[in-house]
This record gives structure tokens, C-alpha cells and sequence, in this order.
RNA sequence: GCGCCCGUAGCUCAGCGGAUAGAGCAAUUGACUACGGAUCAAUAGGUCGGGGGUUCAAAUCCCUCCGGGCGCACCA
């Protein structure tokens, strides 16, 4: 199910502040021409063709005729495959069909020249007017440029990071931090109500092992048997003595083990909202799991599920059957000594989640839990839901510490993990989040703090903000200069670098659109790279402000508006992010 | 044994079935009396793990083998 690609109506200056502008260029900007509205006037194109041709079977979205921006510039600014791909149904010659769509794209507004190449690549020029339309276009447009209505409306819930609040986030969380919020933004940008959530999971086994262990650590006694050790448990000690109102000594081994456990995991968690929050991500709900079982919600879940029949008891024990719906066994809800096990929790979740309105649920997991995306999918359909649909599972491999080269071995348990703060503590917040998020999830990261302090250079985000700063700069001489942006002619925009930054500015909204479409957040990391060399490479060649005494002139202003509007898209990008565009470096 | 992910340049990684497979770092060589050299230009570097198959077209899709990571509870 996708969404037809927003055709942008053309950006009109509405005359504020333009009063000195001229009909010539009022006209010239009305030309701009978009990968949007090409693709928009390729598919009418197609839709002739194919109606010339008797064929009404071939249903064709905006998808369909989507152009690609050729790797080499001698294939033109854009170029389609539609013809090779229709060509087979239609049993005709790719380049006869290429040659008739050609011939109609060479009459759109803007368009220099058509060829077809190769075994029927239809390659399309733009005017340099046309083209560079496109850089009045973003400045006016700002933070909107790149914004899509792919999710317009859509409720949706992100659910990351919900690390137990047994010890601070360690590697394998922090690589979800950072690429659960850039998702968040990205789907934000597509217009969708999202809402970013922290599962707290204060319930169960785990955290007491958490308590146990603080309270062995306060009596003197060796860590415990699956229990945590490490400096941060002394400390928590420390704390929660230091905070404690009462005497802990007068205290039973019980009553130690609740007073431990309640203020710890109160500090805990306080710890690992504040390291977050420096890490630049905020939830807008953190959900206690305590609350679903106090609050009857289990067993409501339960009831649910019962009267849709995918309830049984055997055992002694009470069970879903998620084999009904691609599970590889059935899995136990209430244990048969009448607690609930860990997936009773999840149901319980998964429809407040549903109760409270969101239509598209995500939950981003390790890939030391993907064991459990069949047995979650078969809840969704249990329940009557669309998997893959109402609730989607994204897993996100594992983060290798490399130390001298070798993948370190983190354990909680002795202590020797490397977390959050250590991360941005070595590199900062934007080194480490871009670090993070600039590879597919799909791959195992490594991460090398030694590079990452000694070579600055080796992680790419100091390439995009420098070209970021370097935006600023040059808009700070240009208005030192006083080149201002008020006249602009886009057909002056027509050197190699120009043409080329102007292509890669067009794609931004594809980009984005593509990331929130894939959950993959990396391509708008790989995009501000492509970004950011286009611009040097501009930068090289193309001056904004006159040498010497020189006079000021159309060119100066007019590439001023293109330094801007590169610096907006870099700035944008950076955003959807979480990393800084600063202004100087 | 079964399942998921990965295997692309010396390293870290991109690459929606399309044209001569890319970037950063590392290496070599050039460019500041020109808007910031955290930059640019150029050179070198590849059996896209191996083998089959589908296709006009495969790094990309399918099968298989090899290698690596992670999972397969009435634990959470």
C-alpha cells in the first residue's frame, strides 16, 4: 500500500519583498521544473502511449515512471527505463516505445533535450533556467522543503530503546536511540502524529536480580548468582542510602530487598532519561509495564483473546495459539504457578497501544531478540490486526565495540560495558549519532572509539557540517559584500557544478520519502554526504562573492540563492538526524 | 538441526532489477597574494564469498554451498 508521490505545485513568489522583480524573471522562475511534476508529465506521456496502443490492462502509478538521476551526467539530468520495462507486455521494441515517449517529453516547458540510449533509456535534459528554479524554490520553502505527505494523519507509535532499568544503556541500545528518533523525525517530516515511547520494564525477574544485587553490595556480600555487578551498583548504593529518609539498618532482608529495588530503579531510570536527554532524545511516554499488570489490562488482553478463541488451557498453564498464525509453537500466557509470563505483557501492551489510537506500531529490537518477531506477529493477528501493518518489528543488528581492532566483549555483569555516556563522552553527541545512524541496521556496526577521538576526520559528519558552516560563511561575506538576494535568473546557474548540485537538491523529498518508506533512516545520512561534495565541489569553481573590486552582479546574487538553498537542505537533513548544522566550525 | 541478518577496494560501509559498481578513511601526486585547505583535482586499489538459475539487463531476485553474527523456554 503506497501512497501516490505528492505532485508540488509550483513555488510562486507572492511579490513580498520581490517588488523590484522583473516579468523576465517572474517567468523564468515559473519554469521550475521538479523531478515531481517530470515524473507527473511522464506518466500522462506513458498513459497516451499505452491508450494509442489499445492497451487499457497496464494500471501505472507515479511509482511506475519514477526517473533516476543517471551516475553519469553525459546520460542527461534525469533519465526513465519505463520503455524497456513496458515493452515486454506490450510486445513492441523498448527504443521504438522510448522513441514515441521521447518525443512528448520534449514538449514539456523546461525540458532541453530528450535522447534514447542504449536498449531504450530515455534520458532528459532540463534548461538551466528550468533547473535552477529549483534553488528560489527551497529557500523559500525552508524547513518545509523535503516534507511529504506519505503518513498525513497517520497515528504512530515508535517504541525504542526500552532498555531495563538495571544498569545504564549500554552500545546495543544506543545505536536504536539514535536511529529510532532520526526515524521519528523522518516520519514526523511525512506527516505523520508520532509519538516516541520507552516500555519500562519494572516488572519481573530481572529487576530482581537488580535488587538483590544492590542489596548484597550494601550488606558486603559477593554479587549474586545471575546477579549484576560493576562500579555502578556501589554507587546506586551510595545513592539510595544517601536518599534514603529512614533507617536502613532497622530494615529486614525483605524490606531492604523493596527499599532497594524501588529507589534504585527510581535512580536508574532517572540516570538513563538524563543520558538521553544529552544524547537528544526525548520520549514523549514512558510506559511502566507495572501498570499493565496492576491495572488489569493482562487480563483484559487475555479476555480478548479468549472470546476470539486462541485461548487454551493445558498443563496447567494458559496459552495463545500462535501456531494459527505462523508461530513455530504455541506460546504460555499465565504460567501454570499463575504468574504471567513475559508475553502476556506485550498483549496487554500491544492493544492499549491499539485502545489509545495508533494505527502503525513500531517496535525496534536487538537482534538477540529477532526470536521474537513471529511470535508478536501472531498476536497482531490474533487479535484480529494487519501484521506488518498495525505492528511492524525492526531489527537492528548488533554494535561491536573495537578496541586495538578487536571486538571488545561487553558484560553487564562484570561491569565492563561501555555505555551511552562513554560514547559521547569520547566523540559528542553529533559524532555519535551520525556514527550510528549513517549504516543500514541491517549490518553489524563496528565502532572504534580510538578512531573516532583520534581522527576527527574519520567519521563523515565533519564533512557535512564543515559544508554546512561553510554555507554560512559564505552567506556572511556575500552580505558583507553586499550581494543580497534579491535579483535571481536561474538560467545563469549553468555551470557543471551547478547542474549537478541542483540534481542532487532536487532529490532531497525522494530521499526522505524513500527512508520513511524503508525505515532506513541511513539513506538520508548517505544523501547529506552526496549533498555536502556536490556543494565543495561548486564551492571550488563557482564564486558567490566578486573578487576585489568587482562589481556585484546577477551571478553573485543569483548563486547566492543557491549557497542558501544548499544550506537549507544541509541543515534540513542534519535535522531529521539529530545532528547540529552549525554555523561555524 | 531450524530461523533471522551479514559477506562489495587495505579499513569502515553505501548501492529502489538498469548504463563504466561508489563514498569516507588509509596510500601516491598536485592546488591557497581568490568567499574557511575540516576543501578540491588526479592516480592507484574489485573473481561484488563460490557455483547454478530467472531476465533484454543481476552486487540487487530464486536455489545451493562456504564463512561470520544472533536467536530457537511455563527466562525476562
Amino acid at each position: 500500500m503506497v501512497d501516490p508521490l505528492k505532485v508540488s505545485e509550483p513555488i510562486f513568489a507572492d511579490g513580498e519583498g520581490d517588488a523590484s522583480r522583473t516579468r523576465q524573471q517572474a517567468r523564468i522562475e515559473s519554469m521550475l521544473v521538479t523531478p515531481a511534476e517530470l515524473s507527473a508529465n511522464l506518466l500522462a506521456i506513458v498513459e497516451g502511449a499505452l491508450e494509442r496502443r489499445g492497451d487499457v490492462t497496464a494500471a501505472l502509478t507515479v511509482d511506475d515512471v519514477l526517473l533516476e538521476r543517471p551516475k553519469n551526467r553525459e546520460h542527461g539530468d534525469w533519465s526513465s527505463n519505463i520503455a524497456m520495462k513496458l515493452a515486454k507486455q506490450l510486445g513492441t521494441n523498448p527504443r521504438a516505445l522510448a522513441t514515441e515517449i521521447a518525443d512528448g517529453i520534449r514538449a514539456i516547458e523546461g525540458v532541453s533535450a530528450v535522447d534514447v540510449a542504449g536498449p531504450g533509456f530515455i534520458n532528459i535534459s532540463l534548461d538551466a533556467a528550468a533547473a535552477g528554479a529549483l534553488a528560489k524554490s527551497i529557500v523559500e520553502q525552508g524547513e518545509d522543503y523535503g516534507h511529504g505527505d506519505l503518513y498525513e494523519g497517520v497515528t504512530i507509535n515508535l517504541e525504542f530503546v526500552s532498555a531495563n532499568p538495571t544498569g545504564p544503556i549500554h552500545l546495543g541500545g544506543v545505536r536504536w536511540a539514535a536511529v529510532g528518533d532520526s526515524l521519528a523525525r523522518i516520519f514526523k517530516a511525512e506527516g505523520g502524529i508520532v509519538t516516541r515511547e520507552y516500555y519500562f520494564n519494572d516488572h519481573g525477574t530481572q529487576i530482581d536480580r537488580f535488587a538483590r544485587s544492590l542489596v548484597a553490595s550494601y550488606l558486603g556480600e559477593p554479587t549474586p548468582e545471575d546477579g549484576y555487578g560493576g562500579q555502578y551498583i556501589s554507587d546506586i548504593v551510595d545513592r539510595v542510602v544517601a536518599g534514603y529518609p529512614g533507617d536502613l539498618s532497622a530494615l529486614s532482608r525483605d524490606e531492604l530487598q523493596e527499599a532497594f529495588r524501588a529507589a534504585g530503579v527510581d535512580l536508574m531510570f532517572g540516570d538513563i532519561k538524563q543520558s538521553l536527554h544529552d544524547f537528544g532524545v526525548d520520549f514523549d511516554v514512558y510506559f511502566h509495564e507495572n501498570l499493565l499488570h496492576e491495572g488489569g489490562d493482562v487480563e483484559r488482553a487475555i479476555a480478548r483473546l479468549r472470546d476470539l478463541g486462541h485461548i487454551y488451557e493445558a498443563d496447567g498453564a494458559t496459552w495463545l495459539r500462535t501456531t494459527e498464525f505462523g508461530d513455530d509453537k504455541d506460546r504460555v500466557v499465565i504460567k501454570s504457578d499463575g504468574d504471567a509470563a513475559y508475553i502476556s505483557g506485550d498483549l496487554a501492551y500491544y492493544l492499549n497501544k491499539r485502545e489509545r489510537g495508533f494505527e502503525r506500531n513500531f517496535i525496534m529490537l536487538g537482534a538477540d531478540h529477532h526470536g521474537y518477531v513471529k511470535r508478536l506477529m501472531a498476536m497482531t493477528s490474533a487479535f484480529g490486526d494487519v501484521p506488518r501493518v498495525n505492528l511492524e518489528i525492526l531489527i537492528g543488528q548488533m554494535v561491536n565495540l573495537l578496541k586495538d581492532g578487536t571486538p571488545q566483549r561487553m558484560s553487564k555483569r562484570a561491569g565492563t560495558v561501555v555505555v551511552l555516556e562513554d560514547l559521547v563522552e569520547a566523540v559528542g553527541v553529533d559524532a555519535a549519532r551520525y556514527a550510528l545512524v549513517r549504516s543500514s541496521s541491517d549490518s553489524q556496526l563496528d565502532v572504534d572509539l580510538d578512531l573516532l577521538t583520534r581522527r576527527t576526520n574519520d567519521n563523515p559528519v565533519f564533512y557535512v557540517q564543515y559544508a554546512h558552516a561553510r554555507t554560512r560563511s559564505v552567506a556572511r561575506n556575500a552580505a558583507a559584500s553586499g550581494v543580497e538576494r534579491t535579483a535571481f535568473d536561474a538560467s545563469l546557474l549553468d555551470h557543471d557544478t551547478e547542474s549537478e548540485l541542483l540534481g542532487v537538491l532536487a532529490e532531497f523529498p525522494r530521499v526522505v520519502r524513500q527512508a520513511a518508506e524503508l525505515r532506513e533512516p541511513h539513506r538520508v545520512a548517505r544523501y547529506a554526504e552526496e549533498l555536502a561534495g556536490a556543494y565543495h565541489r561548486w564551492y571550488d569553481n563557482c564564486r558567490v562573492t566578486p573578487l576585489g573590486d568587482e562589481p556585484v552582479t546577477d551571478l553573485h546574487r543569483t548563486r547566492l540563492w543557491l549557497n542558501d538553498a544548499t544550506g537549507t537542505v544541509l541543515r534540513n537533513a542534519l535535522g531529521l538526524l539529530g545532528v547540529s548544522a552549525p554555523e561555524r566550525m
